[in-house]
DNA sequence: CGGCATCCAATTCGATACTG
DNA sequence: CAGTATCGAATTGGATGCCG
């Protein structure tokens, strides 16, 4: 205990609601955080997202995608190949939640930690 | 264009993923981060919370309290006047989690204005 | 007052089949 | 190959009433 204040030194004003909320929904999605941390590793194909995503069906993927995209979060690249391919990239906007997602990242693995070792007293 | 690399320095790896939902999953629930921001100003009644978070019914105030409660983020303290009051709080721990919020937030506060800009089309 | 039980509405997600 | 359409299952949230 070296403080005694009850109050956070930075409360959270409702004026920051409605931001915060954009970023959770923008995650939130069942698989968007995976489909981002697929293209940090570069630009990828439909088919290459829907091998490394497993699990997820083309509805789904196609539909994150899209929230993404209009997002401005990913770029998309249609190429006309035949049949058409289309690959997508995280756009240099994009690239700014990266760090964002990093430190919830860092939060939730210490969270993580935390309660498994409460749970020690079973 | 200041960069020609097409990969951000920090990649998400694959082991990030689980601590990164859980903490989109704790934030998820339609009134979670209101529910925090009313505590980081002080320890609150739930008569007083359900007062600050408009349009919330006891049923979903009492259920997000509960999941709060469980990792750890509030601390519940039940009085024993009569009729029983319970006040509920920030934990030390659930104070940790108030400065991600604010990084979240101030990436959606800049979101904000990108996505209204890029509207300025129509 | 705080909170649970019940029931219903809305949203989200998955499986599958189909198209240009 | 990259989606879309359709349907049904599951999850989430809201309204209300009851109880200690």
């Amino acid at each position: 205990m070296n403080k005694r204040s009850d109050k956070p030194e930075t409360p959270l004003y409702r004026s920051h609601l409605i931001p915060v909320h954009d970023t959770v929904e923008l995650l939130s999605g069942k698989w968007k955080i995976e489909i981002i941390c697929s293209l940090t590793f570069g630009k990828k194909f439909f088919m290459e997202l829907k091998r490394d995503v497993i699990g997820i069906s083309p509805r789904m993927l196609s539909k994150e995608l899209q929230e993404l995209e209009v997002n401005g979060i990913i770029t998309r690249l249609p190429l006309a190949t035949k049949p058409i391919t289309v690959s997508y990239e995280l756009s240099e906007y994009g690239k700014t939640l990266v760090p964002v997602i990093h430190i919830m990242g860092a939060w939730g693995r210490n969270h993580r930690k935390k309660i498994i070792g409460s749970l020690k007293v079973n």
